[in-house]
DNA sequence: CTGAGATCCTGGGGGC
DNA sequence: TGCCCCCAGGATCTCA
């Protein structure tokens, strides 16, 4: 499932290939999974728009357009966004198209038709329900620190509630609690101070490696060149019941928290 | 406000 | 081998 080190890698692969370029058609076959402001058509309010900077916003890629408008894209979990050329054959599972004056194409496929493009107005809101970015200098231990106090809610669910920190998925929420050695089920507000730090360090440094690789394949992931990542064969627990703990040689375990799969080592996550 | 549960989908894995 | 069943999972909405 795409995930911050996924999303940022789409980003930076269309800002090499899409972004200048204008939109002189769009094809949507599934009707909802493209939305637009209230008495607006999707295909019909893109068309002539330039794009004018791409950006990453939690698990969001973001296409800021000419008019000021932008093309806020969630990917869920099997959404792609892929960069075709002309004379590519249609990539599969393609619901929404746009199609540049290069007669290149931005194609947003989704297997399960969960992923959704919308088109927001100049100044709409649309991530106010989002947490921090944690690259961003906001995201501070202390603050950390702060946002778990007296939470009696698992740690592992609060990482993955987008209102609190954006952009930590199933994957790297895992990872992160290995790394720092820390049980997923242990209520956030229990956590000591140094297991918090221990876990902050850790949540910033499997993003930043992650992005270094590309991103994970684990599912559907791909690239903007419909590449896959990298970072799915150095995982230290995702998706490894049964398996050894790299640290520690102790088993790892599969549980569900929040109604996910998570994995951990029964040994030296305390 | 917080947390829990339902919902949306379909490919593919498991069971027989 | 082939067929059927059922589940994963992010964000959003509802409800307590």
């Amino acid at each position: 499932m795409p995930e911050l080190p996924e999303v940022e890698t789409i980003a930076r692969g269309l800002r090499a290939t899409i972004l200048g370029k204008t939109i002189s058609s769009a094809t949507v076959s599934l009707k909802k999974m493209a939305v637009a402001p209230p008495g607006l058509v999707f295909q019909e309010a893109v068309l002539g728009e330039r794009i004018t900077a791409i950006s990453r916003r939690g698990k969001y890629a973001v296409l800021e357009l000419r008019s000021g408008r932008a093309l806020v894209i969630s990917l869920r979990m099997t959404g792609r966004l892929v960069v075709q050329q002309a004379g590519d054959p249609p990539y599969p599972y393609t619901y929404v198209e746009l199609t540049m004056t290069d007669k290149s194409r931005l194609a947003f496929a989704d297997v399960r038709q969960f992923g959704r493009v919308r088109l927001v107005e100049r100044g709409e809101a649309w991530d106010s329900a989002l947490g921090v970015e944690p690259f961003s200098g906001a995201f501070t231990p202390e603050r950390f620190i702060a946002m778990l106090s007296g939470r009696t809610t698992p740690i592992k669910a609060f990482l993955l509630d987008q209102r609190r920190i954006a952009g930590v998925g199933n994957i790297y929420a895992c990872e992160a609690l290995w790394e720092a050695g820390i049980r997923p089920g242990t209520p956030a507000g229990r956590l000591t101070k140094p297991a918090i730090r221990r876990l902050h360090h850790a949540l910033v440094n499997v993003l930043e490696r992650a992005i270094d690789m590309r991103g994970s394949s684990v599912d559907d992931y791909v690239d903007a060149e419909g590449l896959k990542g990298g970072f799915q064969n150095v995982l230290s627990v995702y998706g490894r019941a049964g398996g050894k703990c790299p640290r520690c040689r102790g088993e790892i375990v599969r549980t569900v928290i929040a109604q996910r799969g998570t994995w951990w080592c029964s040994k030296c996550q305390k």
